[in-house]
DNA sequence: TTGTAAGCGTTATCAC
DNA sequence: GTGATAACGCTTACAA
C-alpha cells in the first residue's frame, strides 16, 4: 500500500502535482471547476499530504521544543500548557524533553544529535548558567529563549522575574508577621544553579532590612525542589533546639513537603510556623491550609517566549533580548490566622 | 549562510556523499583513515545531519504524539512523564497536544491536517467513545493506541484499568468503614465519555452488595475533573439536610476539591466526612489529610502503550490489543482515623 | 570499501 | 491559471 501523493491526486483530478499543491496550500488562482475535480480526486483517493517532505521544501517543521527539568512538576506542566496554547496560535506545534535534573542530559540534548533541524526552535528551562549553556552551545544555530535563568549575558534571549526581589516579597512578609527566626529551604548544594543564589540573596537582603541576623543552620538546601525534598528539610528545621516560627520555600513543591512535616509535627500553621512558597501552583490554591506564595506569571512568561520565538525565527539575526516577568506576592492561610484553618481551631 | 549540507563534507574530505553518510550513521565497513578525515571535515564545518530528509527518505520521524485533555492537570503530566521516559528507550520523542475536553479539538486533531505523517504513531487520551472515534478517524492510517479508555470495540489497541472495579473497591472500603451515605462526585452530563458511567456503574454494585440504597441525590456530576469541580460539588453535598458521611470521587483531583470543602465546613476527615479518590496523584500523599486512593500503575501504562506502538509501527497488520493496566486500594489519612508519616506510603 | 545515481513528496521557478 | 522541471538533503541499490 504505497503512500497515496500529490502526483496520484493530479493523475486522477487530469491536473499537474503543481495545482493539486495550490489547492491544498489554499491559493489563490485556482478556477473553481479545477478546484471541484483537485478536492474530489483528494478525497477519493483518502490523500493526506506529507508534512515531512513539506517541511524539507520549506526549510520549516513547526515545531518546538520544550526542555524542562520534570514535566510532572507542576510548576513546569503548568508553564507547559501555556506553551503549547501560545505555540498553537502561532501555528507551531510543542515537543517536550525532560532533563531530570542531569546536567550530561542537558548537555546532551543541546549539543547532540538531538539538537537538529527538527525543530524550528527551543525553549529551555535550564538548571545551569547561561556561562555554561554557551559553551555547551557553541555552534548554537537554532534560535533559543532561556526561561527562568536572570543573568543576562546578552548571548541568548531569556526571560525570568526578578527573583531576588520576588524572595525579598516573600521574607519581608514573613518579617512583617513578627517572625523572628526564619528559615529557607532550597539553597543548592552545587552553585551552577543561579535562581537559588538569586533567591537567598533576596532573602538575605530581607532579613538585614529588619536588622534579624543571618543564621547559617536555618538556611537548609535542597537538592530537587520537590515535595519530599521540602518534608525532609522541614523536618530538620523543626528537630533543632530552637526552631524557626516561619520558612520560606523556594518552590510551592517544597512548601507542600514543609506544610506536611509542620502538621505531621503536631504544629499549626501559620500560629506556630508560618510557611510561604513561590511559584503559585493551583494545588497551592486547595490545599489546608492554604499556601502564600509569589505568583509567576506564567501566561505571561509563555506568551512572551513563544512570541519571542517566533520572532527570532524569523529574524535570527535580532540581538539577544532580556525580559523581566511580573510577579505577586499573594498571602493565604498559611501565613495569616483564619478561621478557615481547621487545624488551628 | 546557507546549510552546511553532507555533499559540503564529501568535498572537503575528498569523499562521496555516501561515505559521510556510512559515517555519521556509524556504519561499519568504513576505514579509520577514512573515517577521521570525515569526522574532521564534519567538525570543521560544523555539519549537523538533517533530520527532516532523513526522515523523508526513511519515511519515519522518530516522533510521537501524545493526546491529552490538559497536561498540567496531575495525572496527566505524571503519565506524560512516564510516556516520555518510555518512548526515549526506544529512540522516540514526544509531541504533546491538548484538546482541553473539546470535542470539536478531539476531532481535529484526528481527522485534519494535523493528523500527517509527522508522527509514527499516536497515544490517545480521549472523551469520546471509540465508536466515535472510529466515525472520526475513518481513513485511519497511522498507529494509534487509546489510553484510558475501557470498552473495546476491537478497532483499536487500548490499555486501561478496570475502572468498574475500581470503582467497586473505593466504595467498597468506605462501606467497611461503616459509612452509611456515600455520595459519588465525578458522573458525566453528557453520556459519550464512558469512562465515569463505568465507575458510577462499580459504586452503585458495591451499595448493592452493602444493602445500601442508591440515593440519586448522592450522585453529583462534574463537567471537568479539576479541583474547582469538586470543591463546588462537595459543597452542594454539605449543604443537604442529611450530607453525606463519606465521598467518593473519580479523581483525586477533584478529591482536593472536596476535602477543601469539607474542611472549609469545619467538619473534620474522616470523622466527620470519608473521603476517597482515584489515580494516586503525588499531590495526594502529602496533603492534609493525606488522601485514600485507587493508584492506577502510571509506569504499566506508559511503558507497556509505547511498547505496542512501537510494535505496532512496525508490523501495522497486528490486531488490535487490548490491555488492562493493574490498580490497587491505597488507604491513607482521609479514610483512616490516625495521622501518619507521608514517607511511609 | 567507496562512488554514482535514483528517488522520498513537496514547493518554487520558470515558461506558456 | 496551469504545466514541466528543478531543487530541498538525505539514504541506498547497484556498480566499481
Amino acid at each position: 500500500m504505497a503512500h497515496v501523493t500529490m502526483k496520484d491526486v493530479a493523475r486522477l483530478a487530469r491536473v499537474s502535482p503543481r495545482t493539486v499543491s495550490n489547492v491544498v496550500n489554499d491559493y489563490t488562482h485556482v478556477s473553481d471547476d479545477v478546484r471541484r475535480r483537485v478536492v474530489a480526486a483528494i478525497d477519493e483517493l483518502g490523500y493526506r499530504p506529507n508534512i515531512v517532505a513539506r517541511n524539507l521544501r520549506i526549510g520549516r517543521t513547526g515545531l518546538l521544543a520544550l526542555i524542562v527539568p520534570e514535566i510532572d512538576v507542576p510548576y513546569f506542566s503548568e508553564l507547559a500548557r501555556a506553551v503549547i496554547d501560545a505555540a498553537a496560535d502561532y501555528g507551531y506545534r510543542v515537543m517536550i524533553d525532560q532533563t531530570g535534573h542531569d546536567h550530561e542530559r542537558e548537555r546532551q540534548l543541546l549539543t547532540g544529535h538531538d539538537r537538529t533541524m527538527l525543530f524550528d526552535g527551543i525553549l529551555f528551562s535550564p538548571l545551569v548558567t547561561q556561562a555554561e549553556i554557551a559553551e555547551m552551545d557553541s555552534d548554537a544555530t537554532l534560535p533559543m529563549i532561556l526561561l527562568g535563568e536572570h543573568a543576562f549575558t546578552g548571548r541568548f534571549d531569556h526571560i525570568a522575574i526578578d527573583n531576588t526581589q520576588a524572595a525579598y516579597e516573600a521574607t519581608h512578609h514573613l518579617v512583617e508577621l513578627g517572625r523572628r527566626r526564619i528559615a529557607a529551604i532550597g539553597t543548592q548544594p552545587k552553585e551552577t544553579y543561579q535562581t537559588p543564589q538569586q533567591r537567598t540573596a533576596g532573602y538575605f537582603a530581607a532579613l538585614d532590612d529588619a536588622a534579624l541576623p543571618h543564621e547559617e543552620e536555618l538556611v537548609i538546601p535542597a537538592a530537587t525542589y520537590h515535595r519530599s525534598d521540602g518534608y525532609d528539610a522541614a523536618r530538620r528545621l523543626l528537630a533543632m533546639d530552637q526552631p524557626p516560627d516561619a520558612i520560606f520555600c523556594y518552590s510551592d513543591l517544597l512548601a507542600m513537603g514543609a506544610m506536611r512535616a509542620v502538621q505531621d509535627a503536631r504544629l499549626r500553621i501559620p500560629d506556630d510556623v508560618a510557611v510561604i512558597g513561590i511559584d503559585d501552583i493551583e494545588e497551592g490554591r486547595y490545599s489546608t491550609p492554604s499556601l502564600s506564595t509569589v505568583s509567576l506569571d506564567k501566561d505571561f512568561i509563555a506568551t512572551r517566549a513563544v512570541e519571542r520565538l517566533v520572532e527570532r525565527i524569523e529574524k535570527p539575526e535580532l540581538d539577544a533580548q532580556q525580559i523581566v516577568a511580573p510577579h505577586t506576592l499573594i498571602v493565604r492561610d498559611s501565613t495569616r490566622p483564619s478561621p478557615s484553618d481547621p487545624a488551628s481551631s
